[in-house]
DNA sequence: CCCTGTTTCCAAAGCGCTTCGGTTCCCTCA
DNA sequence: TGAGGGAACCGAAGCGCTTTGGAAACAGGG
């Protein structure tokens, strides 16, 4: 292995001046530099992480954290996010640690002994609560972060979000205008960020047409089919309030809901209007439905790489956050057949 | 951060001594080693590894190189790998890298780059090929590896593999002793280690027989459901050999060849017989075919669990790689109704 | 000719750990 | 009694890198 001092050797240079020359400091001669990096690349010279860590304390190592194994439903998810990740990093020279933590285990405490091991720059964190502890100890630990998702107030870390608020908001307004009075709102898990944005938007939508936010028609939960037809069930089966019109947190919770109402006889657009969000999963297309679904589409994948990205350069910058490292994603409205004025009664 | 150097004077010992204690080497008293470990867990001691790594050349991070992102049809197994890995791993105080390399790239290069910058102790390999040049690679460069299969002689090396020639010859066999004559193998991709196992497997089955080892009725291939299609129409479709049973390498080449000899009019066993091998996977049951499969069995799940922990412990032990180190996962064989005498022409 | 500033360089310290080559102390045995 | 031999401990070097605090050489201004 070549290290720097080889290179100094062969160079007739001092350590130092070399390890300035390749980190780009301004007190070495442009001629000098040239001569070191075409020594560099002649002996393939790496600089060593490890020493490098510890000279620096920053390793080039970024971590991403799972409480647990993923859920077979969750497979392509995981191989998206893993996937983009790695691959970007390792573009950029940086090496991508993953840890899959005991399902028991405090997840900060894995945190707590990733930093203390001292090998670790900084982290990405998914699906944050409104009160995230992860984010609480990794900000009072000094280490960097980039969220999936925003928390709340102050927001002065690198992220990539969608306007979660806004989607519902949209969705609902649709609905209202389309003649809904009542608009039920199957969420997603109670306690993530983006859920209690939905549930926002949601209600601003039904505020701003003079309807209430009745809370029978508003569910927290986990966004799978399995939800979405057990709630289609509460809603629709017997002594269930029978809104007129649905929104979905995911097409996932939309495919469930759509497979209730069919069995209990109703029909869509013509009983019951259903919209959802569209992360745009493979095999869950929103335009795969029957009737094809009325959704915001906003694909979760576009996120990735943004987020490898503001990760490999979070660690650089410690204190200035600026807009380039906070990404807002676009969200596209689909209008498709799954909206028709209420019927009736 | 709590170092070496805070525990020494915390206790009154020297640097040397706490790093000796904690580390179980002879020459400290038993009562220092316990107050040592007391004072370490008191004080939330844990080691630099950037430091360890410096100092000794281990760093404790194991590695997974792969060429690309999975397709995918490969996202469970990918997902039941680096799950299984990372948590192993995580469980026993390791870091898991994971890295996708681009497309484009040359993996050795990566291994290359990745062992140069000094941060990794050691490699899992997946889908060794016969004269495999990333071991080649890794043997010159005195990295230790640990390999999902095996590669040809020596072998020096910790690996988890099965008996790829005895599945395809017990396979073979089983069509044999039924009466068969003529009998087509589906095998994996041609390079691979364990294809050309099993080919062997296959031909000793033939041979023990008296029968003679068709090269029209063999075929090298990716293991998909499309490419079992393919091979059943070419083997079965006009000017076909037309076999009398068929061997398939795993269920999903299987699943395509079912599909094709049913499209084409021909019934399993009625008029072909069709064995498999089952890796276990998700969603390809062999038992779940119809008509069940008799396949061998054995689940690629079982081997990650010894790969994470044969990684683990390869570092520590440069030179002596014991049986211990080398395991053979067992291969069962399940007989069910796929399988029928041939049917007289 | 002295002073100040600029440019380009370097020696040495230090990051936290392991390990080599001791030293000290005490016990045993001829 | 003194050599020999453990048992328990320690100082210092060194892993490869960055960075601090200069030094050397030269320029221009007064």
């Amino acid at each position: 292995m070549t290290t720097l001092r080889d290179l100094s050797r062969h160079l007739g240079l001092s350590v130092t001046q070399v390890s300035r020359a390749l980190n780009g400091h301004a007190d070495v001669a442009a001629e000098t530099r040239d001569r070191v990096a075409a020594a560099a690349a002649a002996l393939g010279y790496q600089p060593n992480l490890s020493a490098r860590r510890l000279a620096t304390g920053r390793s080039g190592m970024l971590g991403l954290v799972l409480p647990d194994r993923p859920r077979a439903e969750e497979d392509s998810l995981f191989v998206q996010i893993v996937g983009t990740l790695s691959q970007h990093l390792s573009r950029v020279g940086r090496l991508f640690v993953l840890h899959i933590a005991d399902p028991g285990e405090d997840v900060v405490d894995v945190y707590r002994r990733l930093i203390g091991a001292g090998a670790l720059d900084g982290f990405l964190l998914l699906e944050p609560t409104l009160r995230d502890r992860r984010v609480a100890f990794l900000r009072e630990a000094r280490v960097p972060f980039v969220i999936h998702g925003r928390i709340e107030e102050p927001h002065d870390y690198p992220f990539y979000d969608i306007d979660n608020r806004g989607v519902a908001e949209r969705l609902t307004r649709l609905l209202v205008s389309a003649g809904h009075r009542q608009i039920a709102f199957l969420n997603g898990p109670k306690g993530m960020t983006y859920a209690e944005s939905r549930r926002q938007g949601w209600k601003a939508a039904l505020a701003a047409a003079g309807l209430p936010a009745d809370p029978a028609l508003h569910r927290f939960g986990p966004m799978t089919e399995g939800e979405g037809l057990l709630a289609a069930v509460a809603l629709w089966g017997p002594g269930g309030p029978r809104p007129t019109a649905l929104v979905c947190g995911n097409t996932r919770l939309a495919a469930g809901a759509m497979r209730a109402l069919r069995a209990m006889g109703l029909g869509v657009p013509r009983d019951v209007s259903v919209v959802a969000h569209d992360d745009a999963l493979p095999g869950l297309r929103a335009e795969a439905f029957d009737p094809p679904l009325t959704a915001t589409r906003s694909p979760l994948a576009d996120g990735w790489p943004h987020l490898a990205r503001l990760l490999a350069a979070a660690p650089e910058r410690q204190e200035a956050i600026g807009p380039d490292l906070q990404v807002v994603g676009s969200v596209r409205l689909d209008l498709r057949g799954s909206v028709a004025p209420p019927r009736r009664r």
